[in-house]
DNA sequence: TGTTAGCACTCATCGAGTTAGAGTGCTAAT
DNA sequence: ATTAGCACTCTAACTCGATGAGTGCTAACA
């Protein structure tokens, strides 16, 4: 309808929308054209802002709750402002220095346990941002199996331990039918490492397992049961632990406190299956900036269509990689949740991407 | 005041009192003098029951909202409707038979993981019950060691894996400083195995890690470093796993679902930790049915101060102790409550006390 | 003396009606 | 193209009275 619908929007519209958003943000409520006639410094009156408004809202990046309130910005909105804000975060990402400060103070608490770290890290979030935070446990993909060992624990009990790259262990009690005596253990100990050892988990397959049970002979029935119980700990999705914090920041965001949406944001944050969906999500996609941002409707997860969801896939080296996410209303302080993200990601790789080994 | 102070309740008020009770604890709604009169089978006028329940409020048994409305129960008048209602459980309890059946097959879907079926637990009491519920995993007190091992991962890294009784797995990484030959590590293995095997974790302290590392000889340092980190990784009290369902419940209960209260409640649950009074609370004391009830103030976490909570301890044989709880609104369905736990702990008793060993 | 009927009183809840004010859209003037 | 002005709309907040559930008290009753 308009002459300029190709150009979308003009650099004056632009500016209006994002005096709406930015006033928005801060104040969670309608804004009005006489607002914006006054915060920015084109000098314009509350009419002309009216006429720019009722534009914005024909082509969809404002919403007007009732006929006589101001306007709020819309999925679109949004999505308009985060995009063009994100193209120029190169330049504020410099200027971050201070905050870097106070957060390594936060972290520096040295937990040497990974799950220690992990809820330190969703909880220094949380309660930078004052928005719900989760972390998922990152996940060895193209990991490589580093040694595995089986030892009697009881006359009938084998205890399997895997290590993977990263120092990620796993373990599995397995009964086994008969006895075994030293030397078949040991024997099965080189077997297994010998044709185990630094290969990627997803080679230990059907077909490889079945070569090891022949070359095993006599034993093979007994190898079959600790081979299979050996890839069952390995590849045990290990249902994806993830650690969640501040859920109950929530209830600051009127829009998202009442009864009905708590109760479902609440409960996705504890059935953590849940927020799978999020975690692998994020993981297969790969922006530039390792940061994404879902909003409104173009979550996922049902009980998030109301909220804005920030990502990002932090990465510890040897591709153990893991998912950070804040959850918060639409209305969220995308800057700051980004930079904040962003310093705190590369605090985690600095201190724990390093010093791996320690781990 | 009245003459009757030292019996405290008649036989009357006490009819009186579990009629309000019972009726709220349904309703929810505070408790009129002619509901009662016609509720209960004492033919009595609403006239009389009023001057009833005037003693009953001047005894602090019952509350008056407001003036003009019916009466609630206070905490003590909760506090003596449990009391009464727990002599009687034995008698009730026979009689449960055909719910057994229905949890028995809830759980049924035999879980090998531990924390699966913690958390398979939680579920299905939340679910039951329309309550938030909790369960700690098992811990150990009291607990042997039964197999120690340490392997060489790497040039500078050992693991060291140590099974408890209950076949509880532990272990850790640790880096060494200088390499260690595979006579060394056999001789530490055996030395290890000799000295530790059977202890109770409580009794590996100073005195004998000391002692071990005397034994050590030349290589005294790293045995040092060693038994360190193994104890380490025994004692950690692995902070005390828990494991939650059902948070959101407590929406469904008015008078917990106002936005303060909701709020300090899920934060609870979400940092277990401040579930871990709760937890050693209830392991401490030993009731005789082993179900306890906090009403109201009676609760030490703070959060809870407006709910009743009902915990017991579980076992499952060899010292593993854990505790179960459920936290809802005062005006609890005790009774069931009482008998689903009741009913889901010997179900998990009968299902993992015995084979416990396949775990 | 314990029980009850009756009555005046209290108070939360609900809906209707009112007001205030924030904000709009439109029109006409600049 | 911009703006001032104005009529209009709609929400939020408030008042007000009616409603009704429930009480406490008193006096009558068995």
């Amino acid at each position: 309808m308009e002459g300029s619908d190709g150009v979308e929007l003009d650099e004056r519209k632009m500016k209006i929308l994002q005096a709406i958003i930015k006033t928005y943000l801060e104040t969670g409520e309608p804004v009005g054209s006489r607002t914006i006639s006054k915060y920015t410094d084109l000098n314009l009156s509350s009419a002309t802002i009216r006429n720019e408004m009722a534009d914005l809202e024909e082509m969809g990046y404002i919403i007007q709750p009732h006929t006589s309130a101001g306007r709020i910005p819309s999925d679109k909105g949004y999505r308009l402002y985060v995009d063009t804000m994100m193209s120029d975060m190169e330049a504020r990402i410099s200027a971050r220095d201070k905050e870097v400060e106070e957060l390594k103070e936060l972290l520096v608490e040295k937990e040497e346990k990974m799950d220690h770290m992990l809820k330190q890290v969703a909880r220094t979030l949380a309660v930078n941002t004052n928005y719900a935070t989760m972390i998922s446990a990152p996940s060895c993909s193209g990991n490589k199996l580093k040694f595995i060992q089986l030892s009697r624990v009881d006359a009938r009990q084998l205890v399997a331990v895997v290590v993977l790259n990263g120092n990620i262990i796993k373990n599995n009690i397995l009964n086994v039918s008969e006895e075994m005596d030293d030397e078949t253990l040991l024997k099965l100990n080189i077997l297994l490492n010998t044709h185990l050892n630094g290969l990627p988990i997803e080679e230990i397959n059907l077909g490889l397992i079945a070569r090891l049970k022949q070359q095993a002979g006599i034993h093979s029935d007994i190898v079959g049961d600790v081979i299979d119980a050996v890839a069952d700990s390995i590849k045990s999705d290990d249902d994806l632990q993830i650690y969640t914090s501040g859920t109950n920041n929530i209830f600051k965001y009127p829009e998202l406190a009442d009864q009905e949406r708590a109760s479902e944001i609440i409960n996705t944050f504890e059935e953590k299956q849940l927020l799978s969906t999020l975690v692998q999500d994020t993981l297969s996609k790969e922006e530039k900036s390792g940061i994404q941002i879902y909003i409104g409707d173009e979550n996922q997860v049902e009980a998030m269509k109301d909220c804005s969801v920030v990502t990002a896939t932090y990465e510890l080296g040897e591709g153990m990689k893991g998912t950070i996410g804040i959850i918060g209303p639409k209305r969220m302080d995308y800057e700051k949740v980004v930079d904040t993200m962003h310093t705190l990601m590369s605090q985690m790789e600095e201190l724990y991407g390093k010093n791996r080994k320690d781990m």
